[in-house]
RNA sequence: GGGGCGUUAGCUCAAUUGGGAGAGCGAUGCCUUUGCAAGGCAUAGGUCGCCGGUUCGAUCCCGGCACGCUCCA
């Protein structure tokens, strides 16, 4: 190993961003020539000068996908890797810290989608250098820093650069920040530090939280001497806001009041991209070398001509676009992300189709093109994010996936379009309603510009007003029915308040052993504020903390424990005393979750009174942790099974782990085969059979790293000692010879759960269900033990009957698949069972099927022919035009209709009533026809069949020609004949 | 998390007051043609996604579920 030039450091996983390796020449006072001027040496020079200069630790950028943060939609920040340590729950084991951040701002509460492309700065993706200070330096060297950076190393020129300061504000009780101002005066000319208001001057991190004044460095693009401080602020985009630094001292608390902070805090943040632009005297952030070659490549890939930098020129315009999506879409593909059509995969789908749509509507590319484009950004990008590089094939195909889905989408909504139009045209109008703007948007994807251009090519116009409301519409309609879904809110001033109750950290290093413990309560939380004491009550939902605690919080995808907390008073003093409800309490556990150091045990006080201070017995459900360490194992057994099975590119996406199941999503370009399916619960049952030990332990991250095969999931930030879980080994053996090649053949996982001790445990492995859930991304769902068996069982259950059916002919066959067909959909079978049931029940449709088109067969041949013998019968009695009523037997509705067709083939000037009891069933079938003839005269089939059916307790209906209906009373079978007659005698026929 | 739309023949899709499931392409057979390309005629192919409800009667109406697309948060 080599020496790290800086002490206290990460392990730096990308040696080309760390300061020991210096590319330039770093000298305050070496000459303008060899000042960074490339974006690449700009980047490196910022991390350099903290890094070397100031004893800052470089900490790589976290990923894009905020894997540890449901509040955010993508990483929109340089600070977001270090929220904990600003709200005091974590630290890091340095207090300087300096980096460039990955940023994606699209879709969340920043979302500069719409604006990328129409200006010169609005970006999705762009990278974020900054410096933190952990309650180590303040104002003044930040302030002192950024300035010498900016001019010495940089190089850029003082008189050009203009500060802000917070102003104070009375009715807030916030003072001037006469500090920063006074540290800006000494170091720029007179007149270019500026006093900034709340909204410029003053920065929060939420409703509650650490804040404080901020200042912000502003360069001027002209210069020549003026003075520019009144465009500062203005919306002018030739003096911007280059840098801001945030002074962190105080904490917001609920109550509205500022306290300041024992620990005071620097964050500050400055755009590279803008940088560069500045420091490259260019206007736009395009014009630098950071997008040219991207732009090179879309130039190739398209045919279109140069990129020209004019701002309201589309194919300019697409250029930006389409330049600006496939940075986004690259880096956060990379990290993770995948397209599909919710939360963050979905602002994604909507990135790359509006990439798509430029390219389409205004370079005239045809087909995926975008997935082209990738080298080109792995190329721009790869040297500070090294990551994009081996992630960049897999990046590209699924960029064409997406882009060919879309392809067909399009072709859908085209079609829709076209309908609306002909619609249009068809009623002479020459407006596109706005239902079908709306529609065309809601089903098929068609933003409304696009709907625009369209109707602009038909010389349509569109009801953008009406759109627009039937927009808002929907938006209402969404945002009614959110959901009421209510846990536990404990805000980060209640920890502080626990601290300063000194109550300690709660003990829970028996949570993997789970055995029943003494434990003394410590804290009762309401929602709102904490008591001393509270009653049963089985309606309010109560936070409990104890000094120590067997359970197992939610974490790392496996659910809490549940269980219960009782005190018993009584117990304590001999026992003779009489056990009224006063001497016991009872607590109902059912969810724990982690809040900072503390265990929070959320339940209900079922019996009795308890206090803080009070101690009883704190014990866990014991079946349901059983069974969630057995799904917990069998996980990580079958992970590395389908790793075997399906190929290495097989990555763990996600988990859920509980009492019931467990769930795995992972990356993976196609489904699993059956045979895939049959090999990786081969595996898993191999292992549960060789009832291989389960060893958990922590050690260092570094050795951990290093033995051979380790399963890390993909950008999680893990812990120094980390704990190592390892099935077939224990993890002693693995420290002992790291390197051996047999361990790539067992699974070894980094993971904070509760395990088994053996592999048999599990008793039984059955993996129930794979299925797709986003694009390249599959779910599986399986279970172990009792219910692994149950899911076995019913297969085999069902399996025989299956065979059964070979006995069964008729009716009974049609009953009996119909009953297994439901148990099929309902029963918890294994998904190879499933698969090879249906297989076996194929035949059996086939049978049931044709056995079924027999007996429709021969009931209505059985119909025909007495239709026919009726019709002979009928022509040699009567003149043609009489009527022709009569019984059919044993028929339904469908030969009866059959029958009406043959005799209508016989005599097709004479109406024809049939009628058919069914005594079993209670019902009479009746039909009947009409010529026209007769119709003339009034006899529609139609009222014919009702009047009829209604002498036996039904109704019907139909078209005059042809009608059918239907009775309920067989008995009345004569009365309904008589009924028809009547009605032909009323008509006069 | 909440909406919208869709699921009909091997494929692409039609089918409105709820009343007999269709077209084009493809498949098969026959005819025409020296042959090819093609043309003509005919035939087969459907649990109308699944389950329940309403009804005399449901592809159609209602409820639930599955799958797909899509929008909003």
């Amino acid at each position: 190993m080599r020496a790290r030039s800086v002490p206290r450091t990460q392990p730096p996983p990308n040696p080309r961003l760390v300061a020991s390796q210096v590319r330039y020449s770093f000298d305050p006072m070496s000459s303008p020539t060899a000042r960074p001027a490339t974006a690449a040496q700009i980047r490196q020079a910022f991390i350099d000068f903290f890094a070397r200069h100031a004893a800052h630790s470089f900490a790589p950028s976290s990923p894009v996908v905020p894997h540890d943060d449901p509040t955010l939609l993508f990483t929109n920040a340089g600070m977001n890797q270090f929220k904990d340590v600003f709200l005091g729950r974590g630290k890091r084991d340095y207090t300087r810290a300096v980096n460039t951040q990955k940023c994606i701002r699209a879709g969340g509460k920043h979302n500069d989608l719409e604006d990328v492309g129409k200006d010169t700065y609005h970006h999705t993706f762009f990278e974020m250098l900054g410096n933190w200070s952990f309650g180590d330096y303040f104002k003044q060297e930040s302030i002192r820093w950024g300035f010498e950076l900016l001019t010495e190393v940089y190089g850029l020129d003082r008189n050009r650069l203009y500060a802000t300061w917070f102003e104070g504000n009375a009715q807030a009780g916030l003072e001037p920040d006469l500090e920063a101002k006074a540290l800006w005066e000494s170091l720029l000319p007179q007149g270019h530090v500026i006093p900034g208001n709340m909204k410029d001057n003053f920065w929060e991190m939420g409703e509650t939280g650490p804040c404080g004044p901020c200042s912000e460095i502003h360069f001027d693009r002209i210069g020549g001497g003026r003075n520019a401080a009144h465009l500062v602020n203005s919306g002018d985009p030739d003096v911007l806001e280059i840098w801001n630094h945030v002074f962190i001292q105080f904490n917001r608390e609920p109550d509205r009041s500022l306290k300041s902070l024992p620990a005071k805090h620097v964050d500050t943040g400055m755009g590279l991209e803008r940088l560069v632009s500045v420091i490259q005297d260019k206007r736009s952030n395009y014009d630098t070398d950071l997008w040219a070659p991207i732009f090179e490549a879309i130039r190739l890939r398209v045919g279109a001509r140069a990129y020209t930098g004019i701002l309201d020129d589309h194919i300019d315009i697409a250029y930006r676009v389409i330049a600006d999506h496939i940075r986004c879409l690259t880096v956060a593909l990379t990290d993770g992300a995948t397209p599909s059509n919710e939360g963050r995969g979905y602002v994604l789908r909507r990135i790359l189709r509006r990439a798509v749509r430029h390219g389409h509507q205004t370079l005239g590319v045809r087909g995926p093109f975008l997935k082209d484009l990738v080298p080109a950004v792995v190329a721009t990008l790869g040297g500070a994010f090294p990551e994009l590089v081996p992630a960049a094939k897999r990046v590209a195909q699924l960029i064409e996936d997406e882009e060919i889905q879309f392809g067909k989408t399009l072709e859908r909504g085209l079609a829709l379009f076209a309908d609306a139009a002909a619609r249009v045209k068809k009623a002479g109008r020459t407006q596109i309603s706005a239902e079908d703007a709306f529609r065309l948007h809601d089903t098929s994807g068609f933003p409304i510009d696009l709907t625009q251009v369209m109707a602009d090519e038909a010389l349509l116009s569109v009801d953008v007003v009406g759109y627009e409301a039937l927009m808002e519409a929907a938006r209402d309609r969404s945002r009614g029915g959110g959901s009421a879904a209510e846990g536990m809110h404990f805000p980060p001033d209640a920890i502080a308040k626990l601290e300063d109750l000194q109550v300690k950290p709660t003990d829970d290093h028996g949570k993997f052993a789970g055995k029943p413990i003494n434990a003394t309560l410590m804290a009762i939380w309401n929602g709102k504020s904490f008591d001393d004491h509270v009653e049963a009550d089985s309606s309010r939902t109560l936070a409990f903390v104890f000094g120590a605690t067997p359970m197992y919080a939610e974490m790392g995808g496996q659910v809490a424990d549940h269980g219960s907390f009782r005190v018993d008073r009584a117990s304590g003093h001999g026992g003779e005393i009489e056990r009224s409800s006063g001497g016991t309490a009872t607590v109902e556990i059912n969810d724990v979750q982690r809040a900072g150091a503390y265990v929070l045990h959320i339940g209900r006080v079922t019996h009795g009174r308890i206090a803080c201070g009070e101690t009883g017995q704190l014990m866990l459900a014991r079946d349901r942790r059983d069974s969630i360490r057995a799904n917990h194992s069998a996980t990580h057994a079958m992970n590395h099974a389908l790793r075997a099975v399906a190929g290495d590119e097989v990555e763990q996406k996600g988990s859920l782990v509980d009492g019931e199941k467990l769930r795995f999503d992972y990356a993976a370009k196609s489904a699993l085969t059956v045979a895939q399916i049959e090999e990786v619960q081969r595996r898993v049952n191999a292992s549960i059979h060789a009832n291989h030990v389960v060893d958990a332990r922590e050690i260092p991250l570094a050795v951990a790293r290093g033995i051979n095969g380790v399963r890390a999931v993909f950008g999680e930030r893990y812990p120094d000692p980390v704990r190592v879980v390892a099935i077939g080994a224990t993890v002693a053996e693995l420290v002992a010879n790291p390197t051996n090649s047999r361990w790539s053949e067992l699974s070894i996982e980094f993971c904070g759960g509760t395990h088994l001790a053996a592999m048999g445990d599990a008793k039984q492995f059955v993996l129930v269900s794979e299925g797709g859930l986003a694009a390249g991304v599959r779910r599986v769902f399986a279970l172990t033990g009792p219910r692994a068996l149950a899911a076995n069982f019913a297969a085999e259950t069902l399996a025989a009957r299956v065979h059964a059916t070979e006995k069964i002919n008729g009716e009974a066959l049609f009953t009996e698949l119909s009953d297994i067909t439901k148990l099929l959909e309902s029963l918890e079978l294994g998904a190879v069972a499933r698969v090879e049931l249906d297989k076996a029940l194929e035949p059996v449709r086939e049978r049931a099927k044709n056995a079924r088109k027999q007996a429709e067969g021969a009931t209505r041949d059985i119909a025909v022919a007495q239709a026919r013998t009726l019709v002979e019968v009928h022509a040699q009695s009567s003149t043609p035009t009489n009527a022709l009523i009569a019984m059919i037997n044993g028929a339904d509705a469908a030969a009866l209709l059959a029958a009406i067709d043959a005799a209508r083939a016989k005599l097709g000037n004479t109406p024809v009533l049939f009628l058919s009891p069914d005594f079993e069933a209670g019902k009479v079938a009746i039909a009947a026809t009409s010529p026209q003839s007769a119709i003339d005269k009034g006899l529609k089939a139609g009222d014919w069949v009702k009047a009829t059916a209604q002498a036996c307790g039904g109704a019907g209906g139909g078209k005059p020609d042809t009608a059918q209906a239907g009775g309920k009373d067989p008995s009345k079978t004569r009365e309904a004949l008589d009924a028809a007659k009547a009605f032909v005698t009323a008509k006069g026929l």
